[in-house]
DNA sequence: CACAGCTTGGTAAACGATTACACCGCTCGG
DNA sequence: CCGAGCGGTGTAATCGTTTACCAAGCTGTG
């Protein structure tokens, strides 16, 4: 037992007063030192080296012994210390995730999938955030290959500006790369077919009925900007579609989309659908367009991509291309582990098959 | 140059047909193994202790000695082993964080700033989720304290079954409670004062002239669900306000959202406003009325707390109650800092001063 | 009965870094 | 001219585990 302050404070800008106020607090004091395996093979009278067995399944103890061991180190309340048995072993069970932005609401769930995935296998995740800069990317990437990680998952910010990193650490480990890769650098890589997914969408606003169709989306720094530029481009092509106004490049956000609807507003004559590059332009967009009295899917059909969470709750809810973030985080983890066992294997890129998910931008569902 | 075979595999659902090509492509083989500070040393001719020196900057050593290991080093392209150097130095300058669930948009922004404010002292963060389950919970605290973490930060699952994970590591660790809390558990915390963030959206609501208002939150399991609904109780009842309607009490979702106004929509009549315990809730409760026909903020006020990404782009834009992530982070790592200094400083809770931003759902901006 | 073969336990050498300690040679003051 | 002091370097111990290797004891068979 030991007193315990508790301190409210309150950030300045509030002119609340301060409360201060102290009660116990029944905090152990903390153990002076951390036991190791020999306080337990001590205890039981055996040496580390049986301790160790015991305790980590090398060999066969006599069942005597090994009780002996468990119950010493039960009393003791000893855990063992995986830094030195990952120096000792080569390996720390741990893998390296580097995502663009964190705050971005689609990698979250991806992030989600892979810690999941990889605590079926005992492994965990250190994970890190470039903060949408290449150097920091390669900060980053550097740290981890220090902590020794068994292997680094990347979403490349750029790419173009994410080669360096992903080169240097290639020469080291094995890495994939997740959800986008890198122009020419034909590493592993698993993801969506963004290409593939926007076409779904276009054939979708094809199918009911529009004959202009404008599209908005990040300027392709990432790949899964150039790919879904591409898959567009093609798709409109293919369907006989007309393109209306500009093709729309900004980046990955609501402000981006608002942006985009302002700009659309101001020219002659709406599209008859807008394709969006992802969710977030998608309802930022809609939010513009609602502002301006322009109805969805009445006067103009809307789409977006990835099905974020608050795809279905936007007003109208968002007809949108589904990422199967669990898939793509099973189907990564399965080969960040192929690679790990044989590193001369053949490089794999996986692409996802997406689907699309139709709702009231679209005036599927009325 | 190896081969690189580039599988494109569709799911199963569609009915693409799956496209095999092989291209060449420039990964360099992996190097066989690691280079140590042994081989820099021998390579400079020197000794390893002169070669940690000049790496890790212990003594000082002469300069022609120092630029032949610097030199050596560089050429031979090595990397300290953060492993080897933790073990010695028994520390890992690693900092473990156990969040709820990462999916859920709120926490993201907690630890993209958590991440970053470590980041600038040198330290990484490994992240675990807790799968919202607290024996899960438990199983990350402990793989986190086998890998030594410096310290720990935990955003409890629950204001009582987490209790268990929080003591175990506390007679270790230091720890920190970031966001929630577990009851009458009296370590370090630091989080937003919710209580009095409710109670900024109720005088909100009653300055805007509402008598009437119906509470629509979570279940009491953790912290931040009692402490909104205390607020909401003292605050309604200092304002003299009419309760209207069961306080209706599920969970920190959009699906409980839209339940919630379906059975506020079924009673006798609506309230004046309906303040939410968080944002997802108050989304999923304004997409059910937008449904219903009833409108928000002429027929009734709606409140959130978080201020998440998308509550700005919600129909109409959410009044909600916003955390400054990012004090919150730093004030986080600054407890963090000083508990492992000092063991023995009194616990400290710090309650940060949430503010209200007023959007259109109480049409405080039309 | 002797010895091969197996089981089981201990001893000690790793893993890769840091660092206490010893040592060497120089400088400088007495 | 000699010894104290000091700066710079190397040797080796250390962090906590795992595991190769060795030794001892036991079993069973020729």
């Amino acid at each position: 037992m030991r007193d315990c302050e508790c301190v409210n404070v309150l950030v300045p800008w509030r002119r609340t007063p301060a409360r201060t106020y102290t009660v116990s607090c029944p905090i152990t004091d903390e153990v002076s030192m951390a036991i190791t395996i020999k306080d337990v093979a001590g205890r039981a009278g055996v040496s580390v080296a049986t301790a160790s067995r015991v305790l980590s399944g090398g060999r066969r103890v006599s069942p005597e012994l090994a009780d002996r061991v468990r119950e010493s180190a039960r009393e003791l309340g000893y855990r063992h210390n995986a830094v030195a048995r990952a120096l000792r072993h080569g390996r720390t069970s741990s893998v390296g995730m580097i995502v663009p932005e964190i705050g971005n609401p689609f990698f979250p769930s991806l992030v989600e999938a892979v810690e999941r995935t990889l605590s079926e296998s005992g492994r965990d995740l250190l994970l890190c955030d470039a903060q949408q800069d290449p150097s920091v990317e390669l900060r980053r990437a550097r740290t981890l290959m220090a902590r020794q990680v068994d292997g680094l998952i990347v979403i490349p910010v750029s790419a173009s500006a994410s080669r360096t990193a992903l080169d240097e650490v290639a020469s080291q480990l094995p890495v994939i790369q997740l959800d986008r890769f890198v122009t020419d650098y034909l590493g592993d890589w698993v993801g969506v077919d963004d290409a593939l997914g926007i076409s779904l969408a276009v054939e979708h606003i094809a199918a009911l009925g529009s004959r202009s169709v404008a599209f908005v989306s990040a300027e392709p720094e990432c790949s899964s900007a150039q790919q879904r530029l591409r898959g567009f481009t093609e798709a409109t092509q293919r369907m006989g579609l007309l393109e209306s106004g500009d093709r729309l490049l900004g980046e990955f956000s609501a402000g981006w989309g608002r942006a985009a609807a302002q700009k659309l507003l101001a020219g002659p004559s709406l599209p008859d659908a807008v394709v969006c590059g992802n969710d977030e332009i998608a309802v930022g967009l809609l939010g513009e367009f609602r502002r301006a009295r322009v109805r969805v899917p009445d006067d103009v059909l809307v789409t977006g991509f990835d099905d974020i969470r608050f795809a279905a709750l936007a007003d109208p809810p968002l007809t949108t291309i589904r990422q199967p973030h669990e898939v793509i985080a099973s189907e990564c983890i399965r080969l960040l582990d192929a690679r790990m066992n044989d590193a001369d294997l053949p490089a794999q890129r996986i692409a996802i098959a997406p689907s699309l998910i139709a709702r009231e931008s679209t005036g599927s569902v009325s």
